[in-house]
DNA sequence: GTTTAGCACTCGACGACCGAGAGTGCTAAT
DNA sequence: ATTAGCACTCTCGGTCGTCGAGTGCTAAAC
């Protein structure tokens, strides 16, 4: 879109007045922020024209303007000044982050709760791993005749478990025995490969104890399952109430159930790139129910296993800049943290650790 | 309270339909309820009498009348008739809390949920464990030279445990020996216990590997404090919404704000004994937050070492008996599935578990 | 040709007003 | 003790008129 000077320079002071107070904003105000260097009247027909263009519009005749979805999209893509996210906000994050002692799932939650405190829009946060999952190897801790763990080490580095009490006695001789024919059979292969035929023959294979193999079957193909499951939580819906676009109860809510309903978040927008950001305005949006709402999301990588994403939903009138500063900044944090979380680096000596005062530096 | 039949028939009356219809309810209604064996007047008489007792208030001259909180009070305690809950409920609590496939907390969780979506009101769900939690058992499981699993059982019959890298080498001897101290000195112990006075007596046990010692030892502090931490969540908050009391979105706000902030929780009633219900009704809240709002919790407790609490909070104009038929039956569920959820027990002929078909009947 | 002042016009927001309806309390009759 | 009747009260919903912000157009100024 080629505007000249003055347009953009009007298109962008429309943008963001609307943005701060919420009302659509007439001439007089923009010539106000121009610091009248022109006239109201000028002003009104560079409107008139930015209107024509599709840019703008009039919620009624003799009402200020509102920019369009296309107007926020030109606003985003061309005018938008970037915003440094505040030191105390930085801080914050940091810190939040930070202080969550462990767990994956913990701190991806943790992250959308920050996300939308700092955003005051509903966030979601998502994580998924990208390769396959399987299982490295299995222990089998003894613990009395009738219970053993269950320990296996997934392909990722993270450990899972589970306490199996048996009405059959077990021996620390036969967990060897399983441990051997699983470390064989069930290691390095994806959930799909674990078949009723692998089962069974697994069980002709230990020739006893045929229901200790199912139970133990049964349990990693739960595990690998689990893991392949995209872990979404959607936090902080009921900020929306806070915006005067959803101070209708219905539309809040319409927009809320769609947000918490697990099978329709797939088709939230999904950013193409680590640490990019995604503007998704208004109507460019994909579900019925988002059409007048706009998504901003940051993706990112954490080696080559693990891919999150984080965002906000809210009204097309958002502070595009500052939203999109927090989340970046937000997701430069988990990148660091989750890269060290399960590997805990121990030096003996000084006893810092990867997590010591962070990696993550202010957002450009 | 002793009131004549006369009064509480007409007390219940004007509950039951002030609860239905969200409206003041009228001498006419109320005497159209009771099959017009008493006039409108005398039903004004008579109400009028309730209003100088307290049972009853009148929002204003000409309107009709609406169950004061102790109205609710008396209607809870003597008129109310105790409900069934609808088989297609009792299917569906079944149903939902079996497919859980595991996990305690996300079996609380999902009995928010699900007590959110049957009552259509915000639901709480809380679960501690009442006794101390201790470790039974460490196992040290060597994986390579800089790397090794520690797996912790609890006294509880839950299993802990974290995949450690180290910049230092390990062997599994050393391992053992490790596993052989913390055996001897951080088992069965509260945390309180583990001051650094033994942590670094252990270290001077070991000679060896100091750092190690400590990296355990925190492993075990953080353990032994996550176990003791009450864990709370609050679901359902939109269904307020759907409430005529709650149209107004800041009184909705700050009651879910009231119930979103952790430290707030602890505030919220809790049932004196097992399987009791327990209504609290609009000032009979400690916390102002909840004056014009009724709670209604249901505790379960699973063995000695584990107690749970699930609850709703809405509007004073409840169902208390649906409600507390819908709560009370969860809990059931809850504690049977509970109960037998981290002890699997396998019969190795017939495959049944405890999970069965629940053990858990319908609420009289 | 571009910019600006001036002006008539449009339209939503807000408050006053009013009638309808529901429900009450009181009185008098049963 | 109960009930019919009636005057009274108060809310709710709709209509109407005013107010003000903002526009588009025209004509003058640069």
């Amino acid at each position: 879109m080629n505007l000249s000077e003055r347009k953009k320079v009007i298109l962008r002071a429309v943008v963001e007045q609307y943005v701060q107070t919420a009302e659509p904003v007439g001439s007089k105000a923009v010539a106000a922020e121009l610091g009248s260097s022109i006239s109201s009247a000028t002003i009104r027909n560079e409107m008139a024209e930015l209107e024509s263009l599709g840019l703008l519009e009039q919620p009624h005749t003799s009402a200020g303007r509102v920019p369009s979805p296309l107007g926020y999209r030109i606003y985003v893509n061309e005018l938008m000044r970037r915003q440094k996210i505040s030191t105390d906000d930085a801080q914050m994050i940091t810190n939040a982050l930070k202080s969550r002692t462990s767990g994956k799932s913990d701190l991806i939650d943790e992250a959308g709760v920050l996300a939308s405190r700092l955003t005051t829009y509903p966030a979601y946060a998502m994580a998924t791993v990208a390769g396959v999952t399987t299982i490295a190897r299995f222990d089998f801790i003894f613990i009395d005749s009738h219970t053993f763990i269950i320990v296996t080490l997934l392909n990722n580095d993270t450990v899972k478990n589970k306490l199996i009490h048996l009405t059959v006695p077990v021996s620390p001789k036969m967990l060897t025995k399983l441990a051997a024919v699983f470390n064989a059979s069930f290691t390095g292969i994806p959930e799909e490969r674990i078949t009723p035929a692998l089962i069974s023959s697994t069980e002709r294979a230990v020739g006893d104890m045929i229901g200790v193999v199912a139970v133990i079957a049964g349990f990693t193909i739960e595990l690998l399952c689990e893991a392949k499951a995209i872990d979404t939580r959607v936090t902080g819906t009921m900020n929306l109430l806070n915006h005067p676009e959803y101070r209708d109860v219905d539309k809040a809510q319409r927009l809320i159930s769609y947000l918490t309903d697990d099978n329709e978040l797939a088709r939230l927008p999904l950013p193409n790139a680590s640490g990019e950001v995604k503007f998704t305005i208004g109507p460019e949006n994909l579900a019925d129910e988002l059409r007048d709402t706009s998504v901003i999301a940051v993706r990112y990588d954490v080696g080559d296993d693990l891919q999150g994403l984080i965002g906000v939903v809210g009204p097309t009138r958002m502070e595009y800049s500052k939203v999109a500063a927090k989340l970046s900044y937000i997701a430069q944090g988990l990148s660091v943290l989750l890269a060290g979380s399960d590997k805990l680096q121990l030096n003996p000596e000084s006893k810092n650790s990867k997590l010591g005062d962070g990696g993550f530096g202010q957002d450009e």
